[in-house]
DNA sequence: CGGGTTCTCCCCCGCGCGGCGGAGGCGGAT
DNA sequence: ATCCGCCTCCGCCGCGCGGGGGAGAACCCG
């Protein structure tokens, strides 16, 4: 915990925010910040050679944005550093994006200087970090992710063919289809042409398209 | 900030941990342990009639567990308070249905004293909070929708099937891919026997399954 | 009682699809 | 210089699929 110093590279184009990170970064013990960045691409070169424990990564930079250059940085580099994706408006849509680059935190700039200081600190001990109001959006979400998202036509569909639609998206043929519903292979026929009717569906293949974009039936 | 405290109410079923929350929220300025309640029910009930500010809720808990509960309060009242979800194991899947039915918060019975108390002032205040070890399962969670569950295939296809089963899984035929393609209707087919191949499906529906299943291509 | 909906089943037809084998060119690796 | 992987294309064949009809039985509801 309190062996070497955690080392910290800050990646950030303005001039000033560097320097307001490294002065309240700098003034901590147990913290050292060994290199900037100014763009993207530098974060990237830069990282790679002076292996910090704890990059600080703007997300809006030249040449390659900060989600990009910390998905390459976790993806080329082995052992990699703990990214801290920082930016300045918390309605930003990057806290999505930022935690499927892999980052391990998020903070925002109007973040009081304890915070980050324990931010730093916190993900340097392999826990993850987001500032307390991005939580609330990456919550938000997850809770979205799950209305709305529900088309005219699956309210349409009868159960049976409801029933036909799942099997469909799990591969049937019409002739499994029929076996495993216990009906002729006719009758599966017409429910698969009435789902495709439904769905607005060229082919089988369409309506499993529908079925996943809908929500109809999710991944895994 | 400092005005009227805050109005805590204590869900739990285990008299000691009520007691132990007790303790240590009462020893705060500032903080005030209005009520408690030892199941779910009790909790919507005790929390309309005292209408504190913050609700530590656990989730294991008889009659109705704490998620209900917690949706039940935040749809029955109005200006309803802030949900604290505490529960014991951080591998809990708890923590996604908490942040789904509106918690502002997820804690650990693990966590210190000080987090505890800290988590209280921070809902209170408005803010969102998460134990850190839970982020990382939220941010897992987040993230494993996408890497990992790359089957092996996925990596095999060839940058050309990867385009060809893209077309595929937009519900363009053979032909509309050629000519998306700008080749032969022939080629289009060689590289969609490849997909099937590779991905193991029969036809091209179950084609694009694999690619929605594996997270190759994702719905929205 | 009649009308609507749903589920069931049947016919024929055309075609896209998928399986099969073969082939030539082109670039990188050995 | 040789092999191998990738992309490109060609034929043939069988079959599942989708489109177009029609039809009977059960059910609910007004």
């Amino acid at each position: 915990m309190s062996g070497a110093p955690v080392r910290v590279v800050l990646a950030d184009d303005e001039r000033m925010v560097r320097t307001a990170l490294r002065v309240i970064l700098d003034a901590e013990e147990g913290i050292e910040v060994v290199g900037e960045a100014t763009t993207g691409a530098e974060a990237v070169s830069v990282v790679r050679e002076l292996r910090p424990d704890v990059v600080l990564m703007d997300v809006r930079m030249p040449e390659i944005d900060g989600i990009r250059a910390t998905e390459q940085i976790l993806a080329t580099l082995e052992d990699p550093p703990r990214v801290v994706v920082v930016t300045t408006f918390e309605n930003d849509a990057y806290v999505y994006d930022a935690l499927h680059a892999g980052a391990a935190g998020f903070l925002l700039k109007r973040a009081a200087a304890e915070e980050l200081v324990q931010a730093v600190r916190l993900v340097a001990c392999g826990d993850s970090l987001l500032y307390p109001a991005a939580v609330r959006t990456l919550a938000a979400e997850h809770a979205a992710r799950q209305p709305a998202r529900a088309p005219a036509w699956v309210a349409r569909l009868t159960d049976r063919e409801a029933d036909v639609l799942r099997l469909m998206a799990a591969g049937l043929t019409n002739a499994e289809i029929a076996g495993r519903l216990s009906v002729g292979p006719a009758t599966a026929k017409t429910h698969v042409a009435a789902v495709l009717a439904k769905t607005g569906a060229r082919d089988r293949t369409q309506a499993v398209i529908a079925a996943y974009e809908s929500g109809f039936i999710t991944p895994g």
